[in-house]
DNA sequence: TTAAACTTTCAAAAATAAATGAAAGTTTGT
DNA sequence: ACAAACTTTCATTTATTTTTGAAAGTTTAA
């Protein structure tokens, strides 16, 4: 295999394995594509590598440096923007980790909180389902945490994990 | 609130929950529908609750049973099938890590593998790209041992890890 | 063996999500 | 202040994913 196919099947692969995340293909192509190069690359050029329009390329962009895992770059004498991706990989996993927690898990626990709060009255049933939502947002809650403790180590988190859980 | 209205709002929420995860909306809100529900649930009475079609119904109740989060059950005397969900969370959890990664981990694993042992020839750029490619792989594959490695714990494994990690 | 009671399959339809591209908006150099 | 060079927005189109429902399949009881 030769590197322009290695290249490219890098990127589609991660394309794909982030649609099945709930990260749109494109966005995490291009992420894929800024990962692997080792200078800031141009609009123009992410839009031809991955035979995109434009304004799929400005939204898509947009959302990573929201995410915060791609930054904008200027060159000297350089009219337009060039972009970079978040390349340390601990970094890059603590901060798809904090969004992910803002975006989807904090306002799970909120909705998980509130069914979980309602007195259940004498029915079984209703004892049951607020007995397994209860402990459904204990659980959730502690996974949470447990990627805040995470995002707190930051050097090489992941590294030092292992070596605490394999003892 | 009452109970009809939390389990309405909760069974919505985790199907919104599923779909940003990549599973589809559906699955999701049956498996949360089962793990409420204090006793085996009917098809007829899935379709119902969640007004979907038969077909609906089934295909995803077979996708559920595939990952192990959710089983058959028999009635006596009753012909038609009932359907629980596993509702011990440690357990749960372990399935679905263990079901992503088989399906998605190990493939993308081996995708990263390949790609990184082209040879890199001179240029900075292949250089980089090999450089960058094998850490990934590094990192993934250390993520997914990890998640192994909870596997083995299987009792309480989450309130294990944090007592271990807060130190 | 038959038929009732139930489940599964899958081609087609519907719903949802993503991409396009032209127009509007910005920024910068002169 | 102007216009060239560039970026963003968003209504529309396109692609993808999910759902439907009727037909085919299966199981069980008599």
């Amino acid at each position: 295999m030769e590197f322009k196919e290695a290249k490219n099947k890098f990127v589609q692969t991660w394309g794909a394995l982030g649609s099945q995340w709930g990260i749109n293909k494109t966005m995490a192509q291009i992420h894929a594509l800024l990962m692997v190069s080792n200078e800031a690359v141009s609009m123009e050029d992410i839009m031809d590598e991955l035979q995109i329009s434009r304004g799929n390329a400005s939204m898509n962009l947009r959302a990573l440096m929201d995410w915060g895992i791609v930054y904008k770059e200027y060159k000297a004498g350089e009219r337009r923007e060039f972009f970079t991706a978040e390349k340390d990989l601990d970094e890059l996993a603590v901060k798809i980790a904090r969004e992910r927690s803002k975006r989807e898990i904090k306002p799970a626990l909120k909705i998980l909180k509130e069914v979980s709060s309602i007195d259940s009255k004498d029915s079984a049933e209703e004892k049951h389902f607020v007995e397994q939502t209860s402990k459904l947002y204990d659980f959730v809650l502690k996974a949470d945490n447990m990627l805040d403790k995470m995002t707190e180590f930051n050097e090489n988190w992941l590294g030092r994990l292992v070596l605490k859980i394999m003892k």
